[in-house]
DNA sequence: ATTATCTATAGATCTATAGATAATGC
DNA sequence: ATTATCTATAGATCTATAGATAATGC
């Protein structure tokens, strides 16, 4: 039955190559290199992922986008029911993540995909960044406390600006990105302009 | 004296590759494409690029870091002098460039240049998406519209922000693109949350 | 016996160079 | 003559596979 090993060396693997394919993408991550980080030899890969490196970039990324959705689930649900504290705690846990970067995904990690399986992961990517947000925000909306009407564009826009925080160099300590993510999340929900 | 030549291929080639670096990262692009692009022999742009594809890259990215300078600052001095007009005018202009990805830069592309040139590289790149948005931002917080006091960081919010619209699939025109991007500028700077 | 890892190598592709050939300008 | 482009090829690197070898569990 046990076609697929699945011991610790295999959860290291998916490990490391998120990590990689994540902060790099898919046609400048090498195997050799996702191999190095795991302390084995490139071709014991194909041990544990037979099919290779389009199939162990897509593993990573259904394992990534469904942690995703629960991280961010659980992250507003464990939070106060103000949408303050339940966007910082989704920025929190967005700032603490290899970073998924959509925009990059969809431009040029997809070529390497066959266009119906692409289509599929994008969507999936979208819908669980999208939609623990937008739940969260149509509550805030419905008792008043948010103004904006486009919920879907807003909980993007909050997903951009958090995820923006990994891409600056100067910030190396995760509590740096953490306490940045929270200002921007801040920063949107209140607006630049002067209020009153 | 011409050690270059400088003629409407060069150009054509900067073009092509500038597009490709862009939207889909250094290592993913081949030159094989970009010569397709241009329609000639890959091996033809050692005649333009004698140095190859890194002296190609750095010479894009250059031009490309040159051009966002002055685009965003005559885009805000074009405007009308309240700053949402001027931010507005920064993000139409940059909804019609091929996205500058700075996070991709500083953890993939870079990779591939000497280190100081690659500081070198990043640090004009951050400093020509920032400065022209932070002068126009202080000029409206001396005069009381905004209340943001870290300006630097509301820059790149918006430019984060704003990049944000090439990562969207479904977004294919240019004209849905600039409408979005301006309506994200409306987002941060009025915020989500009711006001008053 | 089964599981895990490595060695060796095939085949593809990429960057880069050398040198031939065609097109253009004097 | 000079400028522009192509052909052919070297050398490096990458993904992937076949098969040998070592480690582990019964």
């Amino acid at each position: 039955m046990s076609e697929t090993p699945d011991n610790e060396t295999r959860a290291r693997i998916l490990d490391a190559a998120e990590h990689l394919f994540h902060t790099r993408g898919y046609d400048a991550v090498k195997l050799r290199e996702i191999a190095a980080a795991v302390g084995i030899h490139h071709a014991s890969l194909y041990y544990y992922v037979p099919k290779g490196k389009v199939q162990l970039y897509i593993e990573v990324m259904e394992r990534s986008i469904a942690r995703h959705e629960q991280g961010l689930k659980q992250s507003i649900a464990g939070a106060q029911s103000d949408i303050r504290a339940q966007m910082r705690a989704a920025a929190q846990w967005l700032a603490l993540q290899p970073p998924m970067d959509i925009a990059r995904m969809a431009e040029s990690d997809m070529r390497a995909l066959e266009a119906a399986e692409a289509m599929r992961l994008m969507q999936s990517a979208y819908d669980a960044l999208r939609m623990p947000l937008v739940t969260a925000l149509a509550v805030a909306q419905e008792a008043g406390t948010i103004q904006e009407r486009d919920l879907d564009t807003a909980a993007m826009a909050l997903v951009s600006l958090v995820q923006s925080v990994h891409g600056i160099p100067g910030l190396k300590s995760e509590r740096a990105r953490v306490r940045l993510a929270e200002k921007l999340v801040d920063m949107l929900l209140d607006g630049l302009l002067t209020r009153g």
